[in-house]
Parts: structure tokens; sequence; C-alpha cells
DNA sequence: AAAAATAATTTGTTTTATATAAAATTTATG
DNA sequence: CATAAATTTTATATAAAACAAATTATTTTT
């Protein structure tokens, strides 16, 4: 039984909140991610399930717990939404995580696809001091070497006005910030295009049959499949 | 049932090794601490118990965890020591600990007595190229800011010809490189006396009594207690 | 609206890591 | 050598995470 007092306002995001355990943690980030590209804002077990990969009954057990801390809002055989205090950890977890990686990408000198996996465990270090210091050591970055926004101290994420290069306007110049893909494989891939946070390209076409683009760089036009061309995010630019 | 091949020749430090949980590196860590605190270069169940905060049975069921991973010498009843991968884990634990404790005090701005916690954290990360690259970018440090030497990426220690207070010759100038206390409650009382790692003194005379020193820096000569001044570790210099 | 399919939950276990008290055993000491 | 001290064994305990199988709720199909 809680001793914590009622929350006020419904905050619950009190300083002496105990920490999480590390499962918990990704559970939250899983969550939170889900909740963002789901439209409806909200999440299914079995989504869970399949991104923790795991069983839905693993799932449901965590959701019992997760309800218990306030994390989510939880009512059986509904969806899943995270609570605001839920949100404001998903939110910090995320920032360590993009800090971390701007660092090993910015001063230890890790290419883009290498940062990923030691972020996932630098993110779980516990200490705020840290975590401020890193950020401002860093220069308080707003995007970390995927374009990804990094929420700042009080978990506000800079907005982006990203569009993916299925969606973004022919013939205009624009420029790669941000994958909605963080996997290896998918780097890699981006790799061989000689595609990178920062390049500016045109899209020329987009083709009928499979939704496949064309896609101009400074060197020679090439295809992206649609699957790839949806993962790239890009904003309009003034020069080429 | 280990199906891992016999070691040859008694090196057992295969990159292949299992990952060790937290509380095993933790384990590693204090024996090591102990082992050479002890000047035998053994320690008994009871002492890891006091260190680490637990009971002799707790710590008996750890150490037959250890032996059968052979990070240890140990026979039941008997004396324990590390093996020759047990001190080269200690090691990199080590390492990685004052390579975080130097990050967080030369790039993070942390003061002397707040690196530790943190540091506590960090050193359980598992990356190579992770520790590889932050060495390089402190400039491969020898020392870390409460002076104890680094182990190098090879598991060398740089050797230190550094004595205590105590031991020091009276009235020839030297210089604070090292505590051997790294509790908070030491080092914040160091910091009342004004001395920190860099500061140069002289030891005027020992009080028989007590053994208590004088010591002389700078500002006005003072008394150190017996017990403070052990903690103290100093290097003769030319200049004071 | 009933039946079938799908999704989620409960129940009962399992595993792993760590820890303990109490009893038994070994080693050390006076 | 008798006793004290240290260590180990035994038998449990707890917490976190996981899963299979059975059950229950919800959604979809007919």
């Amino acid at each position: 039984m809680s001793l914590v007092a009622k929350s006020l306002g419904g905050f619950v995001n009190l300083p002496s909140m105990q920490a999480l355990t590390l499962t918990e943690e990704n559970y939250l980030k899983s969550i939170y991610t889900l909740q963002h590209r789901n439209a409806t804002g909200e999440v299914s077990v079995n989504e869970i399930a399949e991104r923790m990969q795991t069983k839905p009954a693993t799932v449901t057990d965590m959701l019992r717990k997760l309800s218990e801390k306030e994390l989510i809002h939880y009512e059986k055989y509904k969806k899943i939404q995270l609570s605001e205090s839920g949100i404001a950890q998903a939110l910090q977890i995320l920032r360590k995580h993009r800090l971390w990686e701007t660092f090993l990408h910015d001063k230890l000198q890790f290419s883009w696809d290498e940062v990923h996996e030691v972020a996932e465990q630098l993110e779980h270090i516990h200490s705020k001091k840290l975590i401020e210091s890193l950020d401002a050591f860093l220069g308080f970055p707003k995007y970390d070497p995927h374009g990804d926004p990094i929420p700042n101290a009080k978990g506000e994420m800079p907005v982006s006005r990203a569009v993916t290069l299925l969606n973004v306007e022919h013939d205009i110049n624009c420029q790669i910030v941000a994958v909605k893909d963080s996997s290896t494989a998918f780097l890699q891939q981006l790799e061989r295009f000689g595609l990178q946070i920062g390049v500016t390209l045109q899209v020329k076409e987009q083709m009928a049959y499979d939704n496949s683009i064309l896609v101009q760089t400074k060197s020679d036009p090439f295809f992206l499949s649609e699957k790839t061309a949806d993962n790239i995010l890009v904003i309009p630019v003034a020069e080429l």
C-alpha cells in the first residue's frame, strides 16, 4: 500500500519516486514509441509483447506493476496509455538516450550506426547532475545524431516539421534531418546510398507501381523503395 | 556443465568470456582492493562480507560462483586470491571506474567528492569501444582525480612511488598525488584543511603521543591526525 | 444475435540472482 | 585439547522477469 501523498492535479512526478528497474524503463520507452506511431495514441498488449520480444502474459503482468506505480492508465481488456508521470519518465529516458548518442557521436567519434547499442546501456544511469552536466557539455543540442529531437530538462520536445520522403513535394530541395528506423540494418543500407543526416536532395518522381521514388543527390539519381523512403525524414531547405 | 575448453597455461582471459553480473563485478573489485591492502595478498570471507555489507554465508556462495568461472583461487576454509583472469577483470573495472571519474571531473566539472558515486554506475557499462574511445578523448590520463593510477588497455598499472604522510621524510617538499580513502566524509574533511591533489607541503614533525603530524603548506601550519595522515599519499617534489 | 475468432488475463510454475538464519564443520588459539 | 572463531552447508526467502495452459472478455463474422 502506497504511503505517497495523493498527486496534485494529476502530477505524480515527485523527486521521491522510487527508481524504476531497467525493464520497467524499457517498457515505458516502448509504450511511448508505440503510442506515437499509432495515431490513436493508444497501445495494445500484443503490440508491446511483440516489441519487447516477450509474451502477452508477461506484458499484462508488467502493466499491472506500471499501473500500480501510476505510470500508465490501465483498465483490463482496454487499450493502454502512458499517464502524465509515465510520459515524463519516458521523456527523461529518451532524453538520456539521445544525449548519450550525441556524446558518443560528437565527442567519441562513434559512427551513426554504432551509437544506439551503447546508448541503450547508458540511458539507464541514474544521476540528475550527470545528465544536466552532459547536456551543458554538449552545448544543449536540440537533435541527436539520427536527427531525433532531444527533450530538454523539463521534458519539452523540440517540434520538428519534418516529413518523410514519400510525402515531400517533388523537385524541391530538402535535407535529411532524421530517420524513423534506427536499426543497424537500415542505417547501413543508407550508407550504401551515401545518405546520412545533413545530406540534401530532391525527390524527382514516384513510381505508381510500387511507390518507389527517384531521388537526386549531388551524384547520379537512384531509386528508393517505399519502405526505405518512409523511414527518411526531411525538411525543405533553400539551397541544394 | 561448462563446454568451454580447458584453459591454456592458466589463462582464461578469453574475449568470449560471459559477461559478469553487476554484483560479481563488485565482488572482484572488493577482493582486488582488500588483497592489496592486506600485505599477505590474501583475503578472508569475513573481510569481504564486511566490505560488501552482507553475511559470510552470502559471500561463500558467491565465491563458489567466482571459482567456477575461474576468477579466484579458492579452496574451502582457505584464504582467497584473485586468479590471473580475475585480476585482469578487476583491473578492467578499475580502469573504467577511474576513466569515468576523470571524465566527470575534467569534462563535466564534477568536484572531487562527487565523482565516485556516479562512476560506480558507469563502470558497469559494457563496451570495449566506448572505454577505449573515452580513454583517447581524455588524452590517455595516467591518474584519476583522486590521484589513483589508471590501468591501461592491457591492464598495466602505472607504478606510483607515493608514500603516506606518516612515512614521508620530514622537512622535504612533497605533493599530494592520491588518497587511500575515497569516502565523502574524508574528502570533505580534506577540503576543510585546504588539501587536495596537487597541493605541495612539508611534514615538519610527528608527535610521539598520538602520532599526529605537523604539516606546513603555503598558509599556517596545522596538525593532522594519524588516521588522516595515513590516507594521504605524496611524492617528493623539487619546488615548494 | 449466436458462433467463431481474436485478444487479454489468470493461474500455476520456472528461472536466475541474491540473500539469510541456523546448524554443522573446519581451522585457529589459548 | 578444548574452546573460540571462521567458514560452509542446508534449507529457505524474496524479487524480478518470464512462460504455458486454461480461462475470460471483446470483436468480428456469419
